[in-house]
DNA sequence: TATCTCTTCGTAAACGTTCCCGATAGGTGA
DNA sequence: TCACCTATCGGGAACGTTTACGAAGAGATA
């Protein structure tokens, strides 16, 4: 017969049942329930954190106590504080970042969003964001879309979910639908756009010297006597890819060269889409004697097949890309490109975004234009240099 | 006079201080102390997160239905289930992942320590680490030691402060005192070291072929017929360093061939390094006829260096080295290399930390090797193809 | 009707931290 | 001695979520 735990009574218990696996019990004369305990308390787990419990303990203090002694607030003796201190030490506490944020709001965590890590340029930025970031004292947190709509989508869902205090989104090339984000804006989500911007929202954007680059390498080309220049662009929808094309028109127009349609090529960056413009390119009754890729990858491979071809660089066909530094400088020729400052982007947009966070809304927007530079290289120097 | 709100009495009320800026009170009939309040209430803050609280509120139920609604627990009927669920998507809930980790005690995040994001080994380890975690509903925390110590163990502080669930580390070349992490080994952390390893702590490791790669590599130069290689190593510290130092060794041992000290350098990877090397290479009555630069960068810039200084490659110099298969096919003449699978070396380190997180510490230790694979290319072809 | 059963829901504690507010001790000046 | 003061500390609520366990009710069985 059992025992009814609140009134003690061993004699009006009667079976009640059965409740998650065990057996339920119904003392009448308190009219309570219980079911039979077993006796397993064992926390064999080790513990990896220490927390101020811990150190209050020891230190025979209240956890408010230690608490202000970390913090190094107000209201406390400079001895205890002292005491805490060091016994925080040697317990080898840190603090734990979950609880801190949970309580006050705020993670100090970031995330981001990129198409793609291993592109030398996401990578840079990259770089530049953790710098700033370690600066102020923010984790990051990082998501790469591989180019895909949804999984952009699920991914800032994760890092919301992750509450992170603020946003750097460069965005998908499938993305056209910008509704999640702009309900985010909407509900006072810090947020910075770089590169792969969006217009829809209003968002504070930093971008690279897109139109000024493009325009500046077309001009040189035209400075160098080619006068049938071919655009090697990427996917219409891109702004980068309008952007860029757009500085390569206002260059013709403005020399006077006219524009041909059929010079214009559209493509996914890929090095079948690059090889195959210069195949058709040269089936044309006037082929290009020179070609603006707008991204430096597709330029290299226009450089290798070229050669393959037998084409003579730059003397038949003037080559300038877009882009990293490093490879453009190694191929032969050397490619002339309009370089650009990945790391520089990134430190812009994660300070933009520490500007946001710290105006808490009711800061002024602003656009950034990263500079970039012409670095002119034997691609495309048609003329003997100087 | 003041009123007392405990005991409403407003006779024997005095003063008692000041208290953080206000008048302190004291009623001596109750003997209680107070201070006058100001009516301030207002909660304009943008809620940017719906709780289950609210969903709860809307419904009508309690929390604890909502919460079993949402994660699919028993206990609950399906009706109200479904109910719930629609609600909590109608209110754009998502779970505040901190509150959730906070309580079960894991963060679903796991932390990466490399030393630099910019090195594209280092972005494809990423990215494979990216997808896995993906696959496994975690998100990733990454930080970059720079190649500092001290920036590292910072940032591993940090990292914990975040109570990441699990560690996945490549230490930077200072790295030679290993008590931080032996201390959270100890503690139970899981923790997987990849490429730069540590072998003072029984981790599991995920390393490359560098042995095997070296051997390959230097076996193949043997068969091209030269006999006096040389090797650009790293840091002396560095185990990669070691390990692939070791291969050149055991190449030229099983060969027959001398191993000549002057032939050994080792540096920091930087391209003055390289290029003095050369240089006094060079100087020697014995110029090696073949390089192993253990760093792909060095390669290719020893190839620059050597036509600048008019050498012919790979005739009169043969040259192989380890690393990123895109630069190598660019550069001319073409890199010969061992190529590694950095992604691949993300995905297995990754899957291993889930491993040891799944097993709750019971795991059994185990070391992986990621295969590589010799590419050949006309750096290193002294033979006629074929 | 008395006893037993199962389903479904609510209550409350716990996680680690911060912060508001009151408590207490020891002063000072009249 | 009484009114008043300051410095320093503790108590406890709050943050959002999960979960152990009890409550309530309906139905089944005797």
């Amino acid at each position: 017969m059992e025992t009814c735990p609140k009134c003690s009574s061993n004699t009006s218990i009667i079976r009640a049942g059965m409740i998650r696996g065990k057996v339920r019990y119904h003392c009448k004369s308190c009219d309570f329930h219980f079911t039979k305990e077993h006796p397993e308390k064992s926390r064999p787990t080790k513990q990896i954190h220490t927390t101020i419990k811990d150190i209050a303990q020891v230190m025979g203090v209240s956890i408010a106590t230690v608490s202000r002694a970390l913090n190094n607030k107000s209201d406390i003796s400079p001895k205890t504080r002292e005491a805490i201190q060091k016994i925080a030490l040697e317990l080898d506490y840190n603090p734990n970042m979950f609880a801190k944020g949970f309580q006050r709001g705020e993670t100090k965590t970031i995330g981001v969003v990129i198409p793609n890590i291993k592109r030398p340029f996401f990578a840079g930025v990259l770089s530049g964001i953790q710098e700033v970031a370690n600066e102020h004292g923010y984790r990051v947190m990082i998501c790469q879309s591989n180019e895909s709509f949804e999984t952009e989508v699920t991914n800032i869902q994760g890092l919301l979910a992750s509450h992170v205090d603020g946003l750097l989104i460069s965005h998908s090339k499938e993305t056209t639908r910008f509704n999640q984000i702009k309900s985010l804006f909407d509900k006072g989500l810090p947020m910075v756009h770089f590169d792969r911007i969006c217009t829809e929202v209003d968002t504070p954007k930093i971008r690279q010297e897109d139109f000024g680059g493009a325009y500046q390498l077309v001009e040189h080309l035209i400075q160098q006597g080619y006068q049938r220049i071919a655009i090697l662009a990427g996917p219409t929808e891109l702004l980068i890819s309008q952007k860029r094309k757009e500085g390569y028109l206002h260059a013709l127009k403005k020399h006077g060269l006219e524009i041909r349609p059929e010079y214009i090529h559209h493509g996914d960056f890929s090095k079948e889409f690059a090889l195959a413009s210069l195949d058709s390119w040269r089936q044309l009754p006037e082929p290009p004697d020179a070609i603006f890729a707008i991204h430096y990858l597709n330029a290299v491979e226009i450089i290798q097949y070229s050669k393959e071809l037998g084409i003579q660089i730059p003397n038949e066909l003037g080559i300038v890309g877009f882009g990293d530094e490093y490879l453009a400088e190694i191929v032969h020729p050397a490619l002339t490109v309009f370089h650009l400052f990945p790391q520089k982007v990134g430190e812009v947009a994660a300070q933009m975004l520490f500007r946001v966070i710290a105006e808490k809304g009711n800061y002024k927007r602003e656009d950034i234009l990263v500079q970039g530079k012409l670095i002119i290289r034997k691609s495309s120097l048609k003329k003997p240099k100087g």
